[in-house]
DNA sequence: GCAGTACAATAATTTTCCAC
DNA sequence: GTGGAAAATTATTGTACTGC
């Protein structure tokens, strides 16, 4: 095990200790404040929706935009800069295990207000504050809540490219899901996934990051399975785990656990790539089924929700508020909906 | 004027090597 | 074992150019 020279654990903020020499001038230099109406002359489609999802997802890397906005990254940088500078976003750098961290965005005051204005509320109940950035910079489950986003994003990503045409129909925040779902069950995030054929595959995702105990893992199974009936069926939970060791051993100790009778279960691995694959990719055959292992399958061959399930859940969902609707092509993440 | 592309320069950090 | 210098890695930004 090799150590750091340099354990410093704190976040780098904008306008801290990063040092940029007067040759290039400050890549954080320009920033000023703008009138809200001001800004409104200078805000796309896209800018917008990225300020939506930053108060849905709190906060995203400039790679996480990028995958999202389907753009080159150069751009995505460059957009994003403007952003920052015009104070609609804030960032900051945590340090990284090799090389440089990529930038983390979130809402600053003047993205937080115009998304507030626009729901007719404030930003506070929104759930901005000045001290957004430094709560989140700092907290112990940032690496956690990054890899949940990760994870969407990249299916977000892989579902432009796949040459099966499904479709990521939602992505909610781990926050909407305690809204909607209170104390029943707590999942990192709820997705949907759309099949061209119509079902649509809906899921509970519980990223692990390896430090749970299993005991842990199979109480969270136990309470999607006590949930199940007010889940509106039989919920799917996807499990994504940092190594195929711990996966092996998670299926060995609950390939037989009573919540199976209620809960569809699948697991993967992140250090799992399928044949001919660069990378893990949660939309290829990387899944298996707690309790029938037989193969990987495609998350889209997982079990489809039933029609009365989706019925009963976007009845729920629409207690939650309006929805916003992507507005460039594909409409995954239409369901964001504040309440 | 804005968005997109390409290239070069720079920053922040870890890793490696080497002298002491 | 320790400390410093250089190399390597990863990411961002400035600038120039093109096209709409």
């Amino acid at each position: 095990m090799t150590t750091r020279r340099n354990p410093a654990p704190a976040p780098l903020l904008r306008g801290g200790p990063r040092v940029v020499t007067p040759h290039t001038g400050s890549p954080r230099a320009g920033r000023r404040r703008q009138p809200l109406a001001e800004l409104l002359t200078r805000l796309t489609e896209r800018d917008i929706w990225l300020l939506e999802m930053l108060a849905e997802h709190t906060v995203l890397t400039s790679a996480h935009i990028n995958a999202l906005w389907d753009n080159s990254l150069r751009n995505t940088n460059r957009r994003l800069l403007t952003l920052y500078r015009l104070g609609l976003l804030d960032s900051f750098r945590p340090r990284a295990v090799s090389g440089s961290a990529p930038e983390h965005y979130l809402l600053a005051r003047n993205g937080a207000s115009i998304l507030a204005a626009r729901h007719a509320t404030t930003p506070a109940a929104l759930g901005w504050s000045p001290d957004l950035i430094t709560r989140t910079a700092y907290s112990p489950t940032l690496a956690h809540d990054l890899g949940a986003t990760t994870f969407f994003t990249s299916l977000a990503a892989a579902s432009r490219t796949s040459p099966h045409p499904e479709r990521v129909d939602a992505w909610w925040s781990e926050q909407r899901c305690a809204r909607v779902w209170g104390d029943l069950v707590r999942p990192d995030a709820h997705g949907r996934l759309r099949r061209p054929d119509g079902p649509t595959v809906a899921f509970f995702l519980e990223y692990d990051t390896g430090t749970e105990p299993h005991a842990r893992l199979a109480a969270k199974l136990d309470a999607y399975a006590d949930a199940a009936p007010a889940l509106g069926g039989r919920p799917l939970v996807v499990l994504t785990l940092p190594s195929s060791c711990r996966e092996t051993h998670l299926h060995q100790r609950l390939a037989r656990h009573p919540a199976l009778h209620a809960v569809d279960v699948a697991t993967t691995a992140r250090d799992h790539m399928p044949p001919a694959a660069a990378a893990h990719e949660p939309l290829g055959p990387v899944w298996l089924r707690l309790g029938r292992p037989t193969h990987r399958q495609r998350l889209a061959e997982l079990p489809a929700e039933h029609p009365d399930a989706a019925e009963r859940r976007e009845a729920v969902a629409a207690l939650a508020g309006p929805v916003a609707p992507h507005p460039f092509g594909h409409d995954f993440l239409g369901a964001l909906r504040r309440p």
